[in-house]
RNA sequence: GGUCCCGUAGCUCAGCUGGAUAGAGCAACUGCCUUCUAAGCAGUAGGUCUUUGGUUCGAAUCCAAACGGGAUCACCA
């Protein structure tokens, strides 16, 4: 088991202070004055300790206090080599054995900076839960990479995880895809309407196609009731809707261009609800939550299509899941608790028999958390899912939801709820939130048909990435599937790092010719690194050295060290639900290890205690880049 | 307007709970393949960390305000 020496040497440190402070400097010392880093780049040391609180409690200079204690440390620390004192900044300098008694600790761990499986409590992760009326595009690409990567994190440091998502197979949406379909649809020569069978259309991209087709056949309703209503004709229009709109029409007078622009688009839903083709899917959605057989059939018919046409999706993005909650199934969720939390004065009542939950005392608003009719807003099923999730797993402990940061205030309110509603394990729970991926163009918008498909993305990256291997690959070796499957994991593992790099919680710019670059701060870069090391190794095999006898110099310690540091990035990126912390820890690493590659003999070092230092070094580099780039969930090729 | 998030090099981003001279990558320029994979390495150039106050030995980091960008304020999900 990898113990990581340089906590236990902070530890010790502190320790032999705090026991010795008072004779060394005369006075107590005070805990909190004990302030270890890590050592500055480039300044010479291991780790830093601040002297400045001591030099304010003694009245001396800190250049003087450094002086002092660094005697003393140097003279009865053992692994104390060296100090320096540069700026009131006094710098210990382990020796040489420290580092490569770590690194020999490092090597006999098996996997190391991975936790005991299960060590920790257990922790749901929920991702991707598209809708099923679009395809998977851009923006999803960003929620399921981040989702998995954190159910991976969370994994290797120690938790036992459960990868879920809500199929929102349910609602509106859906409607209006199977009634566009049912309207629209060909009728192909064997007397079947279009199917992803008989067009070979993927399943997702077919439903999504009549999606856009009922949108575009509402616009046109749309626009002939609104002439109609500017016209003065309301015929068959209930008098409270021609109330409505002439309301609206009153309250553009006078008001600026953007306040008009809300008012055009409150009028424009007053037209939709007017419309045929929007009252159809809305019966058919009555049809459906009343199990009418033949809406059902078409329902599970169309529903089995877009999940068979994700499943492709998902394979190729390399993630699955646990456990599928079906919003079919969950929708009538939430109504109990709801009801249990009326009456213990969670929630209060209206006149019309809505419920509400006040939370103007935390500072938030009013929130509606079920419909007068007495049926489930967004709320009440959320309030209702969570609690069912905690009854299927009672080792669970809380909850993580990889959902967009326009989504925060619900979160906010949701596990507010939760906890008035007496559930501790609220505080447990999680928004992972994260920013919209923006394109050069500006945001991405399907009404303008600036969305990037990630079936199409996917499919490109790949393309770019086997363009660029034939080109300078060394794959003569491999065979037809060996290639494919490199292509593969480079042109994904290029999509993938890009994503994962940037902090979640941060808005980002996708540009398509920096995503399939192989230079640089890129996943092919780090890969490529693995894959070089690997290479060496292959020709070290014949190599015979003993591990106990080795011999380093500062440019192996330096790399020591950031290997050290894995364990603990891990922890801080679990912890921070940050994959990017990860990703940029093992670029840092890549970095020096190229540098150190490129200035070290290797194989060709002479001085055998050295050349067995730098095998095995270079041995532990492509383990932890390799077990690295797998929590991003991103392959590691041998060869590249 | 209320609430929340963001503002660091031409561009894209790192900078953890305050610490030394603010770092990478891309783009630009200069070098390095008859030694282990040049998808690499070494170097040059590029900064009033949006602004102004405050806290402190010490601020890109914490606090406040202003300015700029975004999200959200549905009986949609």
């Amino acid at each position: 088991m990898y113990t990581d020496l340089n906590r236990i040497m902070e530890i010790a440190l502190k320790d032999i202070l705090l026991s010795k402070g008072k004779e060394w400097l005369g006075i107590d010392i005070n805990p909190s004055w004990i302030q270890f880093q890590p050592t500055r780049k480039g300044v010479r040391g291991d780790i830093t300790l601040m002297v400045f609180p001591f030099a304010k409690a003694l009245q001396l200079t800190p250049a003087e206090v450094a002086e002092r204690i660094g005697k003393h440390v140097k003279s009865e620390v053992s692994f104390v080599a060296d100090y320096e004192v540069i700026q009131g900044f006094l710098n210990f300098v382990f020796s040489k054995i420290f580092w490569s008694d770590q690194l020999i600790s490092i090597n006999q761990t098996d996997s190391f900076g991975i936790s005991e499986p299960n060590s920790k409590h257990m922790v749901m992760v929920e991702y991707a839960s598209p809708n099923t009326n679009k395809p998977l595009h851009l923006g999803h690409l960003r929620n399921i990479f981040l989702g998995y990567s954190v159910a991976q994190l969370k994994k290797a440091h120690g938790h036992q995880v459960i990868k879920t998502q809500v199929i929102n197979d349910r609602g509106i949406h859906i409607c209006k895809s199977m009634l566009a379909w049912h309207r629209y649809a060909p009728i192909q020569s064997n007397g079947e309407r279009e199917t992803p069978a008989n067009s070979g259309l993927k399943g997702d991209k077919l439903v999504g196609k009549y999606y856009v087709e009922f949108e575009k056949h509402l616009q046109l309703e749309v626009k002939e009731v609104l002439s109609r209503w500017d016209a003065g004709d309301f015929s068959n229009t209930a008098s409270v809707t021609v109330d409505k709109f002439q309301e609206l029409n009153k309250a553009l007078e006078g008001k600026d261009e953007k306040a008009q622009a809300a008012i055009y688009d409150k009028i424009k839903e007053l037209a939709k609800n007017e419309t045929e083709i929007l009252r159809a899917a809305k019966d058919m959605l009555v049809r459906w939550e009343g199990r009418d057989p033949e809406t059902y059939l078409l329902w599970s018919t169309m529903n089995g299509w877009v999940y068979d046409g994700f499943d492709v999706t998902y394979k190729r993005m390399g993630v699955d899941f646990d456990k599928l909650y079906y919003e079919s199934d969950t929708f009538l969720l939430g109504k109990d608790q709801v009801m249990d939390g009326l009456a213990r004065g969670v929630f209060y009542q209206k006149p019309d028999g809505s419920v509400w939950i006040d939370l103007t005392p935390d500072g938030l608003d009013e929130k509606l958390v079920l419909r007068a009719d007495g049926t489930a807003v967004y709320m009440t099923q959320d309030i209702g899912t969570a609690i069912e999730r905690f009854h299927d797993y009672p080792a669970l402990s809380g909850i993580v939801y990889t959902v967009g940061n326009e989504q925060d205030y619900h979160f906010k309110v949701l596990f507010l709820i939760l906890q008035k509603l007496g559930y501790t394990w609220a505080a447990d729970c999680y928004h992972l939130s994260y920013g919209m991926v923006d394109l050069p163009s500006g945001k991405m918008k399907s009404r303008e048909g600036t969305v990037v498909d990630a079936d199409d993305l996917m499919e490109e990256v790949v393309n770019a990435a086997t363009v660029m291997t034939q080109e300078r690959g060394q794959i003569a070796e491999l065979t037809e599937d060996e290639r494919h499957n490199l292509f593969e994991s480079i042109g994904m593992g290029g999509l993938k790092y890009y994503l994962l790099k940037v902090d979640p919680k941060k808005r980002m710019l996708f540009n398509p010719e920096e995503s399939i670059d192989l230079t640089g701060n890129t996943g092919p870069f780090i890969q490529y690194t693995h894959a070089r090391i690997n290479s060496l190794l292959r020709k070290a095999g014949l190599i015979q050295f003993d591990k106990s006898a080795l011999e380093i110099e500062a440019g192996e310690i330096e790399l020591i060290k950031l290997l050290a540091a894995f364990p603990q990035t891990i922890a801080e990126a679990s912890s921070n639900y940050s994959p990017a912390v990860l990703a940029n820890y093992l670029f840092e690493l890549t970095k020096a290890y190229n540098s150190f590659y490129q200035q070290s003999p290797i194989l060709n070092e002479i001085n055998p205690g050295l050349r067995a230092a730098r095998i095995l070094l270079s041995e532990n580099v492509a383990k932890v880049l390799k077990s690295g780039l797998n929590i991003l969930g991103i392959n590691a090729p041998e060869r590249m």
